[in-house]
DNA sequence: CGTTCCAATATCGTATGCAAGTATGTCGAA
DNA sequence: TTCGACATACTTGCATACGATATTGGAACG
């Protein structure tokens, strides 16, 4: 069987895995990402999960110190008000160029995935989560904007990371009611609507998700301020 | 004279060389980068190279098709409109979480870069380019949000690329007077006129420097349509 | 008993080597 | 003369190798 290995890139394939892993939260914001061990487990040689860990880094997933190797990044609160506050920005830009370009058939696609939300979040299982993050990915890929498409990916991946350490339990992130008034604007074409909806929706998913303060993960950031007060001086 | 090798890792530096001969035109929208010429000239091996590809190619600085190798991106005027588009959001939402929150001392750094725009547009160097630029990555320096900053550093960048392509020669982007407005506004802290004057200022800009449609760069492109013209079938 | 220094170990940073893939040039057959 | 198959040179994809840097566990010393 001479299983043909691989017809594309590698490099490619351990980038997406890392990705997925991160936001999936098998990595845990924190974590240390060594290159040996992840490249023995996926298969490949430090090379190539060296070039993973760069990219991911300009995406804000990994964070690289030099010498000390990568981990999952760890996003301070200030940082995550920043995502959310570009991600609000993004994606009223999404609403604004969707609204009334819309096409029923579009319309029709957000409405069946509004249902599947709803049937989903009876059960409240992690699909709740997953399908709401899908459906802001769906709107912005229907503005035909690529990169717009891309930055609010990314802007998405990172609020995945923000809600894993800041995020109460496991509060349904997303008001699927909230979404049925936005498909409402888009197809009446009132663009200042439907961009103020996002925009208050996005901040509502701040304010219900994103207040508690979690556990910090490295140790020299922790204990700095305690040797401060304490006279000591961090060599 | 111990000269210190290496301050910071070299790999970096590679990655702020390309970016930064992208951006000044050194290296031309479409041109190939091959792995050992460049690593050559930079004193680094191919992996360094390679690794700094990735990064770029993450920023759409360049492109990079397996197994074909990298090149400086050459944006689609498709591409061109969707960067403008995006980053017109972002910047409005730096006009929005500046206006009125701008201290005298950040105005007083605005008002003296104007100042020097406009002693430079009157030689209409090459600087007043650059300057055009600073100003709006300043601006975005100023809102304190590191993604944001680095989401419109980065549309800044791609501009550059697109305007190298489809830019006319020398027309200095940015017309000062919109910027000393746009001052104002902020001031004055009225956030919707801001955000209403910088979206009309990159409106602006789009349509004084972005009309002319120039030469392509991949030959396949070039010709496929002559090709269909005269009923040959490219493969 | 606590501190300093040093070796051992685990990683990282970078160069190099080899296999595989792509482009180009040549030559023979139609 | 045109087309296509093969051969050659060049480039990329990836792994491995080796020196450099950080971290850990003592041992020596005060």
């Amino acid at each position: 069987m001479g299983e043909k290995r691989t017809p594309v890139l590698r490099a490619e394939s351990v980038y997406r895995a890392l990705r997925r892993a991160i936001i999936e939260q098998a990595l845990k914001p924190g974590m240390k990402l060594p290159e040996d061990s992840i490249g023995e487990q996926l298969g490949v040689s430090r090379t190539l999960v060296r070039e993973a860990f760069g990219r991911l880094a300009v995406e804000g997933l990994v964070e690289l110190k030099p010498n000390r190797g990568a981990s999952v990044a760890y996003p301070t609160l200030e940082e995550a008000r920043d995502v959310f506050e570009v991600r609000r920005g993004l994606e009223r830009l999404v609403a604004e160029s969707l609204a009334g370009r819309i096409t029923p058939a579009q319309v029709a696609e957000l409405e069946a995935h509004v249902h599947q939300e709803e049937k989903a979040h009876e059960q409240d299982g992690p699909e709740s989560i997953r399908l709401s993050g899908e459906f802001h990915i769906k709107l912005a890929n229907m503005t035909g904007n690529a990169l717009l498409l891309r930055y609010v990916q990314e802007a998405s991946s990172r609020c995945s990371l923000i809600l894993a350490i800041y995020g109460r339990p496991h509060s349904s992130e997303c008001a699927v009611s909230e979404h049925r008034q936005l498909i409402d604007a888009l197809r009446a074409g009132d663009a200042a609507r439907a961009a103020d909806l996002m925009d208050h929706h996005l901040r509502a998913v701040v304010t219900r998700a994103l207040l508690t303060p979690r556990v910090e993960r490295d140790i020299r950031d922790v204990l700095a301020p305690y040797a401060l007060s304490e006279g000591l001086t961090p060599s």
